[in-house]
DNA sequence: AACAGCACCTGTAGGC
DNA sequence: TGCCTACAGGTGCTGT
């Protein structure tokens, strides 16, 4: 479910929640969201006080003032909640509670989500491209491409660029101009260059509006994102392209929907 | 190497 | 109303 933006949006928010709390307790409602072993995740986490938290792709990373180092992934429905509603109340998979009586609630519907120690942040995450948010990252991994693999693919798959999701790879792709199907080798240095702009730019524009909410989303806070109103190609199968009018299509590629303008997304198409 | 298919799970929307 | 199918923002495994 989330992507960057999302992820992006519930760190900052958690930062200020969290950052210099002490985890007295943690229960735990559906064993498989931890991932290795259990006891010692309790035993690491229990008394832990927090002193930072970061964001790598689609992770979410506290680290305790020890160095002690978890990671939480949301997956498809995952979300990270202080006040607990009625609705969530029958997905909630894990519970931490601070010193100070506060608490955090894992929710998660589908039970994909997943938590995980690391023995220390820099041994985190392990094969994940780098942070696709300065069109120079971009650019430079688009350059040293040399796979068949269709650009759509690309960019779906974390050990190239991590972060980017169903969405925005759309959504950057439309406003490059590229039709998700082209081989990502034979992208030009014009279509590297336009991707390599468009893709950081989706992104951060996501990040503003505090990502997109299409069903489960919600911040920490609770708020929908806003993103979904700015939407150009995802989810709008049928309707016509905001550009020129042509319906949108949709396509599977590597078993997720692709979205995208036939007329305005032609380029690569046919001279591969 | 890279793909399809399936697994993990549940909820929701749409057709009949 | 109920049944059935398709689909969902992600990732990882297996087989080809």
């Amino acid at each position: 479910m989330p992507e960057l933006p999302e992820v992006e949006t519930i760190v900052r928010q958690l930062r200020r929640q969290i950052i210099d709390r002490t985890i007295a307790s943690i229960r735990v409602f559906w064993p498989r969201t931890i991932e290795g072993n259990k006891t010692e995740f309790r035993r690491r986490l229990c008394g832990l006080t927090v002193a930072g938290v970061w964001r790598r792709g689609k992770y979410i990373g506290v680290e305790g003032e020890d160095g002690t180092f978890f990671t939480v992934h949301l997956r498809m429905t995952g979300k990270l909640v202080g006040a607990l509603d009625t609705a969530d109340r029958r997905h909630l998979r894990l519970r931490f509670t601070f010193t100070d009586g506060t608490k955090l609630h894992f929710v998660d519907a589908r039970k994909f989500g997943r938590l995980r120690l690391w023995p220390c942040r820099g041994e985190s995450c392990p094969g994940l491209g780098p942070e696709p948010l300065c069109p120079e990252t971009v650019r430079r991994v688009l350059k040293h491409l040399r796979t068949n693999r269709p650009v759509k693919s690309v960019l779906l798959d974390q050990a190239i660029l991590a972060g980017i999701g169903n969405i925005y790879a759309d959504e950057a792709l439309f406003l490059a101009g590229i039709h998700p199907l082209t081989q990502a080798a034979v992208l030009n240095a014009g279509q590297q260059e336009l991707l390599s702009r468009s893709v950081p730019r989706i992104l951060k524009l996501a990040i503003g509006r505090r990502g997109t909410t299409l069903r489960n989303y919600r911040t920490l806070a609770d708020q929908s994102g806003g993103n979904q109103e700015h939407l150009n190609v995802y989810g709008r199968t049928g309707a016509p392209c905001f550009t020129c009018g042509t319906p949108i299509e949709r396509i599977r590629i590597n078993g997720r929907s692709s979205h995208f303008c036939p007329k305005c997304q032609r380029s690569g198409v046919g001279r591969q």
